[in-house]
DNA sequence: ATTATTTTTTAGTGTTGGCTAAAATCCTAT
DNA sequence: ATAGGATTTTAGCCAACACTAAAAAATAAT
């Protein structure tokens, strides 16, 4: 059995998500810029967690996830999930708050506080930013879900998850009434810049640069 | 503001703790064998917890809290007792589970965190062994007990709290029937070797070892 | 195909917190 | 008062994880 320390836990989970988000393969500067840690540092546990088998590592050519490594990533990111669940939903913290306080408690060792916490909070399905919560076995049913400025103009959906998850992105949109669950539907779309403008639950309308949109996760 | 690392917090409880059960001032040995960790180790460790103004340090005889050490371990144990609440009240832990998991969410560090968890278990006042859960500011309201071997015959009382948290005393007392909250009268004392027999809510009567008996605390 | 630039790794250092072995100090019994 | 034993500290070592500076490798530019 594969045993990770506190460091290791937050590489594997820093690696799951940059190689998710598209391309498969993450570089020690990829590492080092999302966790702010120097190249230097990214390399040599990049070696460990080579030899830990959890990730397959060529000196110089980035790393891929290995299939146990991937599972114990996806531990990791269940139990943060669940947690962020718990502070939204029980502690009514805002979904701007919970990431650095889930951040420490996704590391807490035990499978029992986990698997009670999940049915403490009725098995959710996913996150307070729309992020699915994996199930004991390391299952993740994902939505099919597009970005808000890919919608074509008078397009319509629902807002389902946010791909950028800072507390000040967070902020802007609680500012501007936009919200996980939220029924849209694009009025315009400006060409000159890639701003739209859309319409929430038929009730009020919302202009954003193409940035916030792209950050906005839809479900059609 | 002084600030503490995992470990450092580690050994300021158990400091704690150990000073008061008692004696006020405690030994490189005691604190060697409470935490299970080497002499040596604790020696330098109470040189820096000295240096951080957190204890009173005089090298070969012992140590004392100073003010800020009982304000910071008392915050700490203050987390500790909380997080046993809801493990029990919530998650449906059993009292003899609790201090693993809870030794470890002990050293979450959001002021947020431990304020919300307070309100969202109703401020309780006492954790699931009967110790006293400080207030944010560190003020503790003991109830004054004694153990049960030393209450007289024919003397009756409330079971308040329990002096060892050990899973395999506490599961001892789930299996003859003892709990915190149970009201009990001293059927008999045996001289020879301390050992009692007690009623318990006027239905059931237990037999007990004065070892026994020493670690459960009686209100009167 | 070289050279220049960027990326990544290695080498060496520091801090934290554990260990063992040896030295220092304290305490107790004679 | 001193010797013996117990306790505690120091010295030296190691692992984990961060850093900077320098070397090495890969990639881009000429
Ligand atoms: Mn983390
Ligand atoms: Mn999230
Ligand atoms: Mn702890
Ligand atoms: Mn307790």
């Amino acid at each position: 059995m594969i045993k990770l320390t506190y460091a290791e836990e937050n590489y594997l989970k820093a690696i799951y998500e940059l190689t998710e988000a598209g391309k498969k393969s993450t570089s020690t500067n990829d590492i080092s810029a999302w966790m702010k840690i120097k190249p230097a540092s990214v390399s040599d546990m990049l070696r460990k967690l080579g030899e830990k088998t959890v990730i397959d590592y060529r000196k110089y050519y980035g790393v891929h996830m290995t299939e146990e490594g991937k599972k114990l990533a996806l531990r990791i990111i269940r139990k943060h999930r669940l947690w962020e669940v718990f502070l939204v939903e029980k502690l009514k913290f805002s979904w701007d708050e919970v990431a650095e306080v889930a951040d420490e408690l996704e590391h807490v060792q035990s499978p029992t506080l986990i698997q009670r916490l999940d049915e403490y909070l009725g098995f959710p399905k996913f996150d307070p930013h729309g992020d699915p919560i994996p199930d004991e076995f390391g299952d993740v049913r994902s939505r099919p879900r597009i970005a808000l400025n890919e919608i074509e103009l008078n397009g319509s959906g629902q807002i389902v998850a946010v791909k950028d998850s800072s507390a000040a992105f967070l902020r802007y949109l609680d500012k501007v009434g936009a919200y996980i669950g939220a029924r849209i539907k694009v009025l315009e779309k400006v060409e000159f810049d890639g701003s739209i403008e859309i319409l929430v639950d038929n009730k009020k309308t919302i202009f954003m640069s193409k940035d916030v949109a792209g950050n906005i996760l839809v479900m059609q």
